[in-house]
DNA sequence: ACTCGGATGGTCT
DNA sequence: GACCATCCGAGTA
């Protein structure tokens, strides 16, 4: 029998380290209700930002500025930003105030919303390029720049436990995609998804 | 299957 | 002014 669906509280994101927290992400449903429209994905691909050792961090070496301010907060927050001048990547802060870790979703499987998200990244048909990348999962969910900060409890960004099993087995973890970092981090397989999922992004 | 380059703008030195 | 936690289309095979 499944169980009942859960949001994710502060309980689990300021329980959790972002290593532990991006295993499991995996399996939980990443769901936005933007303008009124609801839409929802399941997690297959997820990253772990370790601060302050990692290097592969913003907020490596603890390094507090405007931009990663919002690592200090406390766990259960959007961390959005924007990369290459285009791309809005989503990740949530976790772990208690002044440790400044964060885990990036990296793809979703479409659930719930199928007609908006392909009408947000004009698409006709469900390819892989839907959701599949930090990059184009923000935009069939609809979340953006504006959403940094969020408080992941409220009901416009939240994650939900819907009680799915997901064999730990089932997990693969790799070397993080496209940091120009040194030894050890470039290397640490903190980059996990669900195997064989079709919908996991692109990139060895 | 793959490799390559262009788009585009905030952040930090 | 260099660097990016990226994506897509064009080219070659």
């Amino acid at each position: 029998m499944p169980g009942p669906v859960i949001k994710l509280d502060k309980q689990f994101y300021q329980g959790n380290d972002a290593v532990t927290a991006s295993r499991l992400l995996l399996g939980k449903y990443l769901c936005t209700c933007i303008d009124g429209v609801y839409t929802s994905g399941k997690i297959v691909e997820t990253e772990a930002y370790m601060a302050p050792e990692d290097r592969g961090s913003h907020a490596w070496g603890g390094k507090r500025t405007p931009r990663t301010e919002v690592f200090f907060m406390e766990g259960g927050i959007a961390y959005v930003y924007l990369i290459y001048g285009m791309y809005q990547l989503f990740n949530v802060i976790v772990n208690v105030a002044d440790v400044p870790q964060a885990v990036l979703i990296r793809a979703v499987e479409p659930a719930e919303g199928l007609e908006v998200m392909l009408q947000r990244r004009s698409l006709e048909q469900p390819l892989r390029r839907l959701t599949g990348g930090p990059g184009l999962l923000t935009t069939a969910l609809g979340i953006g720049i504006g959403h940094n900060k969020l408080d992941l409890s409220g009901d416009t960004i939240w994650i939900e436990d819907r009680n799915e099993q997901l064999d730990g087995t089932a997990i693969i973890a790799s070397a993080r995609v496209g940091l120009n970092i040194d030894e050890p981090y470039r290397s640490i397989p903190w980059r996990f998804r669900i195997k064989d999922n079709k919908w996991t992004s692109p990139a060895k």
